[in-house]
DNA sequence: GTCTATAAAACGATAGAC
DNA sequence: GTCTATCGTTTTATAGAC
């Protein structure tokens, strides 16, 4: 991972930082290129579909790195009550730390576009489902039947995204240890369910 | 309830359908004024600290539609459990009949303004918390312990929450109905609990 | 690929007549 | 309280030199 950033990166990473902490239609496209330390032109060499194709760039890159986060706490094989659990506690410390600015970087955006740019809206749906994926893959793994798997996996987005919400309006991390708490709850006992099932199989 | 609006309440109504449809900061003054067939003054007369003072009470109109909203469905001395599950299930089938534009009326601009307008965030957590209110005193009165009660409406007003946002990205109402289940079923679990330690006093 | 200048439109906000 | 005209700024986007 070199230090040096291609201008077309430093641009992305600035729109992603501004984008999530002040929204999509309140960032202006030359406080993005003064923070990325680019000229105007250089946007449009990028991103010749000008703001919207920023803006899908944007979602791609963020659902990737938090499909990269996800991923770094549901490991493969290993506990998922123990990995929800320090996920949304993992969550609560980011969002205070970052004094309640850096939470989803996808949702904002989302919310602001998806009645009004099909392109938007559909990148985010793809950045959501590539999270989803991850999450249904490690639950059915840990003997979850793939039914129940996806709909936790589903559960355990709405909780955290939810919880991001009023943690954001409230500057306060505890909607993220009780929505954190819930999930969890949820998870052990979709797991226990297959650990019973799993040794009434074994000893029958 | 009279079919003649005044003109506050046509500029405070069509601000508050736009602002949920595209955002607060994507919605110009001028297209409100437009869709309430008011002339520009009148905003400023009305409003005179501007796009930001309509904002908030925008935010405040909303916040308490929705409380009455949620009162309706969580009657006082009512079945929780089932408030609940149909609280859900009205959400999901609006959210589809309105083509997935009207959804949460505070979260879009909520996430917009969080860390950028310290009034409006106040009237967004203000919002919130009127409903975390009506959940958690109906969910007391059914013999829940004061403390759960108030885990269990944040946790509600999370599924929700997210729920809304996933829905409204994939346009699907399924996630609606998946949190929904979820949301009923830690609704009932706590009841059934209140419930015996109820008849377990009664008994001994 | 980089950079500047600028076009054309939309923005929030204000002044002042009625 | 209503309405219009307009100010000054900012917006997205483009043109064209280097």
């Amino acid at each position: 991972m070199s230090v040096i950033t291609s201008t077309r990166d430093r641009i992305l990473f600035a729109a992603s930082e501004l984008f999530r902490r002040q929204g999509f239609a309140a960032t202006g496209l030359k406080s993005i290129l003064a923070a990325s330390d680019a000229p105007y032109g250089s946007l449009y060499h990028f991103f010749p579909g000008g703001k919207e194709e920023l803006g899908v760039a944007v979602l791609e890159a963020g659902g990737a790195v938090y499909r990269e986060l996800v991923a770094q706490f549901f490991v493969p094989d290993g506990n998922v009550v123990k990995a929800t659990s320090d996920f949304f506690e993992g969550a609560a410390v980011m969002i205070a730390e970052t004094d309640y600015a850096d939470a989803c970087p996808i949702a904002t955006i989302a919310l602001e576009t998806a009645s009004t740019s099909e392109l938007m809206r559909r990148a985010s749906a793809a950045a959501f489902e590539s999270w989803l994926e991850v999450l249904t893959h490690r639950m059915t793994e840990a003997g979850i039947p793939r039914r129940r798997s996806r709909e936790l996996a589903v559960e355990l987005f709405c909780a955290i995204e939810g919880a991001f919400l009023l943690c954001r309006a409230t500057r306060s991390p505890e909607p993220l240890r009780v929505a954190g708490r819930a999930a969890t709850d949820s998870v052990r006992q979709a797991r226990d369910k297959a650990l019973a099932r799993g040794s009434t199989r074994r000893t029958s």
